[in-house]
DNA sequence: AATGAATGAGCATTCATTCAT
DNA sequence: AATGAATGAATGCTCATTCAT
């Protein structure tokens, strides 16, 4: 009984955690109601409170779930290669996931601009020690070694470079009537984070 | 009557445009009451409807106030000099409006990616007919022509991605504990906007 | 200018009275606004006040208004002639002057049917001194008298009867769908009244 | 759980419709406060909505309580007799039905007349339909094959004659300071409504 | 573990009325 | 007499959460 009831649950967590990623997505944190989350998933409207403390707990959860997602997804991407492929791989992998569970990732990244500093911090994956950003910064470093990239800044001074065009990417791609589709971003950022828009000569010129 | 009582409304409509401004940013918009924001500006808990007609409209008010002050600080920036010089202007300029209303800048962002395409729409200032905007394109055009900017990519792509640049650094800004203040954006913005972070040489082969 | 003045006075306060009755008319007395009334009748918001120290005074003066209009069309009325041809005078007399303000007439049953006794009282014509119900008495007398009326009742009992007839067809005429026309009343009304739908054996032999 | 809450539920239910009723009663539709209604049976505030969807469906739900009563009552009344006292029967069954609701009822008429028709026609029930009217019809065309009731008259229209009569009569018996009780209506209907007050030569004459 | 009835805190909006001009 | 800005009282409804079963 033990080990069928543990799975049981185990499942019933789950079906609870992708039907409020949906509900989330669909209508906000303010917006989706957590008695909808529970029926949508098959059960009665406080079964719900049996898995997970309140709706803020709920949606950490959920949070919490999308990152694991991620930092999964970084885990496989090869080591080896260009500064240039390796970062592509990376973004692919990132994209891959948001694509995912796109409509959450936007509501995810509203409600941390939402919330006070300290709630945020909770939520946020810390910098230091988030595997996707360690796995960022690895080939940031490598590449400052191999001389592809450039060594008059500091590793995570360009981590959250990169990580801010990323960020940025992805509004653009929100934005009512962006020409700009999910599976591009990728590509327009690895390519403009390494080589920005100016020509050689005006960047000797005026500095 | 007439004359007195109209300059009179006017700077009660912007008392209240103000303070709804700190509201919406101190709590967001679901959280913002609207009988505080009227209580607040120094009147009575209904007369802010004799003003706006509803919440919504509010929020739409003090959001075209910012888009207001935005345009008419990008109207002022001087029109010559290098790309990089009328960049950084054009950026630092946008910061200081921002800088000014940041919270509320924060929840602005945070409620156009809320809502629904339509609405947002409404909301968000037109690319097309945005002065600051075409401001932006003016002197990527300029730049092109002079040599300073590549020209193997069109006006309106170079337009998003330093938008999208901007953004991105503006969100990394509001995590918290993030060590970019916001008065350093512009020069990061332009410096990454134009040079990249990989090194000349590396672009060459990889192309 | 005193004369002028007045008859100024007198005419905003008729189309006030008017756009009032069309107003209470359409929403009833708590749907209606009295802003509106106001804007409707030409005048700014609060103009209605230099009239009507209230919402309910407005109402009552309407009423008082209305009753007005229908003890004026009980005064033409024939004084000779048939009962039978005077009642249906009477009657028509009467549903002339509803058919005029229909929508009112409707909306005063209702709001007297909701008010405390002591506020219908005060809303109600006074039967013992309401010029209408004086003239349908008067005719029932002189048809008590002459033969064509049953003696075996009092004249008050019978005038409540009739109207209680007139009343309950208006009504009747009011629910959805009904194939009673509001012409259609006085005639059933009074042939109803005079005959009743029994047979005059079954009367006799039940007494 | 299941058989004891649903009794409870029910009973509930119960209490919210009999309250309801004399809210409504005793201060008309708008001005009912629903949290009272709730407070005043027990509950807390919104304990009302777990069984109500909202103020307006409250009404119709006490509405239709209110029309089942009177359905089963007129369902009792015994189906011979002369067409007189199975009149009176069903008159003072409904009339008994009202004297319990009594306040209740004068509201629902009062809504009833407010209403935009397609409101109403929800609201009131069809007359085609109507067990009551359904017998009421059932009494007259047995009169009429009997020879107690004019057959120079559809069913339908005398139906609605009475019906309106009985309306009239509840009108009269509500207007402030009425002589007539509610226990007089059945009566003074049943024999107004078979003799009419004209005597019978005047009605050949008239003829 | 699942249920669902009960709860209560929270909030935008309406509108008659007042009053200074 | 006319105006219109300001007022404040009044209220239906939502939803996360608790708790007994």
């Amino acid at each position: 009984m033990p080990r069928v009831t543990a799975a049981a649950k185990e499942e019933h967590r789950r079906r609870l955690l992708d039907t409020a990623a949906e509900e989330f997505g669909a209508k906000g944190y303010a917006g989706a109601r957590i008695d909808d989350i529970s029926v949508a998933a098959g059960f009665a409207r406080s079964t719900i409170y049996n898995y997970f403390d309140s709706k803020e707990a709920l949606f950490s959860a959920v949070l919490a779930d999308f990152a694991e997602r991620s930092i999964a997804a970084a885990g496989q991407i090869p080591e080896d290669g260009s500064v240039r492929s390796r970062l592509l791989a990376l973004a692919q992998a990132d994209a891959s996931v948001i694509a995912e569970r796109e409509t959450f990732a936007k509501v995810a990244i509203r409600e941390i601009l939402t919330q006070p500093a300290d709630v945020a911090r909770a939520l946020w994956p810390n910098r230091a020690v988030d595997p996707f950003d360690e796995r960022l910064r690895a080939i940031l470093r490598d590449g400052q070694e191999s001389g592809e990239i450039r060594r008059d800044r500091s590793v995570e001074e360009m981590a959250r470079l990169l990580a801010a065009l990323a960020n940025g990417l992805l509004l653009e791609h929100w934005l009512p009537d962006s020409p700009i589709a999910i599976n591009d971003i990728p590509h327009l950022l690895v390519e403009h984070f390494l080589e920005g828009m100016g020509i050689g000569s005006s960047v000797a010129e005026d500095r």
